[in-house]
RNA sequence: GGGCGCUUAGCUCAGUUGGUUCAGAGCACUUGGUUUACACCCAAGGGGUCGGGGGUUCGAAUCCCUCAGCGCCCACCA
């Protein structure tokens, strides 16, 4: 035989996934047809492709597949993003160790060698999406630093802007002091930690009394401005309207009053430092108080701070408590608990801190985002995150969307003097000459007078018009694709990025194009191992997902990731997953092996128990196929797999082709022979999208001349459900079941019938017969022959036993047992209707329904149930 | 502090409107089985007071209250 024992994937892949994208099946152009979309959530550009992407694009793969065997234009958008702060510092490191400093060089030089770097490593996480088998449309490939990627952020920036909804603040923002950038809210991450805080005293001036405040942060003192205590604090009433002096630097600040200090707090005093915290800044604006930046952009200490000018914030915690003990103005230090904001990026502990900084205004955009989510216009799978969705954007501030960096797309902001207030927005430099004279009144100006701003934007700033851009819907409003393929239909994407992007798209989906961006949203979980942690590089307990291809094949890994991940839970993920999908894959590959196996005979006898077993399976394959249908539209794809899984191991494999399969070395009549293949083709059609690799190699076994690739095959459509027909058969395998279990429980074993067979006992004998048939399955035409009502097969079979084969008295009433079946049902039922409360509080017409059919319970008791509610 | 969610078999999870089909699935486990597609296999089996307590109801895993534990998001007290 030429079929090798086990299936091997790696054999297979990358012919399959050569030919699929050399057949151009993977792509997509504007047709008569309804298109299915969806854009990939771009990945950064210089990543590698871990557990999540994994998860993640195979969902996207299996509904794009999915969507192209139903007969959809699927279109699936593949691309990167060029994640500024993440590759910027990548590419700051590696100049650093070929001894550059980033300080040294120009812009435009770093930008070259950060293009470098780019095209190095960048596009490799597409490579190993093709390892996994994702049918991208590769032509369509973007990056959000191509030019008309980059076109569509810059107009889009204009654009707001000339609507008044850009603007330019001294706000206080995270800044992170190693990267040199600010960062958004959901850029940094607490992480509660254990410090100490701090017991300060500071002289009353002409006084001998003192005022003491508790701090984290000795080192801020020097950015005091003044001390604030609570106006219903009788405890410090007295010292209002008096002045503190600032140990060290010997200055004075105003003591005042303020709502927002909790008297139970500390000392109940605060020291007031409007430059580096943001509450501090607020109460400061409300009592006009001076703002002193102590600290350079790099995390040390000013002119301000005297003698440790230039010294780093930590280093100068310890030491200048060591001064402050000297002077006598350190009271104590207690352990205290707090939460410390951290890069997301860099690790560095952030600093709040003043800047200019551009900002777009969010509540008004944002309206139209959140009343879609609402009326379900954009649906959100799982529900739950519709809430957290909702209480976000009901709370939503003014997006930072400026970033000190220079990878990125420059903020198209150009000013024409020294003044920070002399600026003009413009798509390039010679709108902006224009701009700029026509402003100024100056009309010499020409574009070496203008120098553009140096921020560049916020990297999810162009990705939120990710879904619009990559169809070029900006710049050519009305362009073919964009009008054929936008809206998109799903997004998949985790819950991490709801906020920055997801909620995002949606906005500008509606400010721009006055659409969704896409129909639905699946969030899936994040992958955790399997103790529960998250994957990490730290903990060093992320497998490496290219070596999972390579050792369980694709097909096995897609599986093993979707076995355990329901929509929006966690999942924790084991490579023993990933074993369970090789099992699968060598299951299926076998039965294929069977098939093949078999010598196929031109008769017309094509036996009874065949018959039956096709009628069977045709309904149980609409079944599957309608229950399939309802977990895609619920999106729930693990289930949905799990379904395939049971109806090609257990239907198909255990029960079909057992029942089929012809005794060793006989020939299969070819009427069933076709019909068992064209059972296996449907199989593999449904089993293509989660499993592409082996369903294609299979079916380019047992195709016919000019039959279609699977990846462009019609997905099977369910015929009618015969009930009668699965029931018949529920019953016969549960009375086989039975059997077996007999036969178990007895210990009639294989080795033991051979043994008795030589005896010349003629009980024995056919004892054995029977029951090694009937476990075999192969009875089963005779007794589909004896009769097709089921009640009286088991009666009939029973009796088989009784009469013709056991004749030993003892066994009869374990037998008996044995065969019963679904006996509770009728039991429940007896049981409800004898229930004296039940019956005394049931309207009379519903007892005489009762006598009148007693079987058919469940309609007659919900119809019961509605009227004693009336 | 504000919001959301979870707790069902050893593990990971299903369980729509309360009612036969509800106490389930996969994995793991136990027992038996290898010349006849597959030991990456076949067959059979054992596992749960549905987190605790209370309530509503003729009837609760499902609805209500409460307690305990866990998780996520947002805002944060120096």
């Amino acid at each position: 035989m030429g079929i090798a024992k086990s299936f091997d994937a790696k054999k297979i892949e990358s012919k399959w996934y050569q030919f699929w994208n050399e057949n151009k099946y993977f792509n997509s152009k504007p047709n008569d047809k309804l298109p299915y979309t969806i854009v990939i959530p771009p990945p950064n550009v210089t990543g590698i492709l871990h557990m999540g992407h994994m998860l993640n694009n195979t969902i996207q793969d299996i509904l794009i597949r999915k969507a192209r065997l139903q007969g959809f234009n699927a279109c699936w958008v593949p691309g990167t993003d060029h994640a500024s702060i993440a590759t910027e510092a990548k590419v700051v490191e590696k100049l650093k160790n070929d001894g550059i400093d980033k300080k040294d060089i120009t812009r435009d030089e770093f930008i070259n060698y950060a293009w470098d770097w780019t095209e190095k490593h960048g596009g490799l996480i597409l490579e190993q999406l093709k390892k996994l088998g994702c049918s991208c449309d590769w032509d369509r490939t973007k990056f959000t630093l191509d030019k008309e990627m980059t076109e569509s952020v810059i107009k889009v920036f204009v654009n707001l802007y000339e609507k008044g909804l850009i603007y330019r603040g001294h706000r206080m923002v995270n800044w992170d002091p190693q990267a040199k950038t600010t960062l958004s809210n959901e850029e940094v991450i607490y992480e509660e930690e254990q410090t100490k805080i701090f017991y300060i005293k500071y002289k009353i001036s002409n006084s001998s009394k003192t005022i003491s405040v508790a701090t984290t942060r000795p080192e801020t003192i020097f950015g005091d401005t003044a001390i604030a205590v609570n106006p219903d604090d009788d405890r410090y009433l007295n010292l209002k309207g008096k002045k503190a002096i600032i140990p060290i630097i010997n200055k004075e600040i105003p003591i005042i009053t303020d709502q927002y200090v909790d008297p139970e707090f500390g000392t109940g005093c605060l020291k007031v430092t409007p430059a580096h915290s943001e509450n501090d800044k607020i109460i400061g604006d409300k009592h006009k108080l001076e703002i002193v930046d102590i600290l350079n952009d790099d995390g040390t200490l000013n002119e301000f701070a005297l003698h440790y000018n230039g010294k780093d914030r930590f280093l100068v915690r310890i030491e200048i408590l060591e001064e402050l003990r000297q002077l006598g103005s350190f009271i104590k230090e207690e352990i205290y608990l707090t939460k410390i904001g951290k890069s997301e990026r860099t690790k560095c502990v952030i600093e709040p801190k003043l800047s200019d900084q551009w900002f777009l205004k969010m509540e008004k955009i944002s309206k139209p985002a959140l009343k879609a989510v609402i009326d379900d216009k954009v649906k959100f799978f799982p529900k739950k995150f519709k809430n957290t969705y909702k209480n976000w954007m009901e709370n939503i501030r003014d997006w930072n969307i400026s970033r000190q960096l220079w990878w990125g797309h420059q903020i198209p902001v150009y000013y024409y003097s020294s003044d920070k207030k002399d600026f003009v927005v413009a798509e390039n430099i010679e709108k902006a000459v224009i701009k700029a004279r026509k402003k100024s009144g100056d009309y010499k100006l020409d574009q070496k007078d203008l120098i553009q701003e140096s921020d560049v934007l916020d990297t999810w700033f162009s990705s939120w018009l990710w879904p619009i851009s990559v169809f070029d819907g900006i710049n050519n409003p009305d362009n073919e694709d964009f009008n054929y393929y936008y809206p998109t239909n799903d997004l998949v994407t985790g819950p991490d990025i709801l906020f920055f992007w997801v909620a995002r798209m949606i906005v500008s989906g509606y400010e721009f194009k006055n659409k969704e961006p896409f129909t639905s949203v699946y969030f899936t979980g994040l992958v955790r191992d399997k103790t529960g942690r998250k994957m990490s590089k730290q903990l060093g307990n992320s497998p490496d997902a290219l070596k999972l291809i390579e050792d369980f094949g694709a097909d096995s890994v897609r599986v093993g990731l979707l076995l355990s991940a329901p929509a929006g839970n966690d999942l924790l993920f084991d490579e023993s997953l990933c074993q369970q999908g090789k099992n699968f894959s060598n299951k299926i590959w076998n039965s294929y092996r069977l098939v093949k196996s078999w010598d196929v005979k031109d008769s017309k006898d094509q036996n009874l128990a065949s018959i039956a077993a096709i009628e069977w399976f045709e309904s149980k394959l609409s079944s599957k196929l309608i229950e399939i249908d309802d977990h895609f539209k619920k999106y729930r794809i693990s289930d949905a797999l799990m379904t395939i899984y049971k109806l090609v191991w257990e239907d198909y494999c255990s029960w079909y082709l057992e029942i089929v399969k012809p005794s060793f070395g006989k020939p299969i009549d070819i009427k069933t022979f076709n019909q068992t293949l064209l059972f296996l083709e449907k199989c593999l059609t449904i089993l293509h999208p989660f499993m592409p690799f082996i369903s294609e190699e299979i079916w380019s076994g047992i195709k016919k001349e000019g039959d279609k690739p699977l990846i462009i095959k019609n997905w099977p459509k369910h015929n009618k459900v015969d009930d009668s027909v699965l029931n018949n058969f529920d019953h016969i395998s549960k009375l086989i079941t039975n059997i077996r279990k007999y036969r178990n429980e007895k210990g009639i074993s294989y080795k033991e019938k051979i043994e008795l067979s030589s005896e010349k006992n003629q009980l024995k004998s056919e004892l054995k017969s029977v029951v090694f048939k009937l476990a075999n399955s192969e009875l089963i035409d005779d007794i589909l022959q004896i009769n097709k009502n089921a009640e009286s097969l088991i009666i009939d079979s029973k009796e088989y036993f009784i009469n013709n084969l056991l004749g030993q008295k003892n066994d009869l009433k374990k037998i008996e047992e044995d065969l019963k079946y679904n006996k509770g049902f009728l039991k429940s039922i007896q049981s409800k209707l004898n229930n004296k409360k039940f019956m005394d509080n049931a309207p009379k017409i519903v007892v005489e329904n009762e006598k009148k059919k007693e079987e058919d319970t469940r309609a007659k008791i919900k119809i019961l149930e509605i009227k004693l509610k009336k």
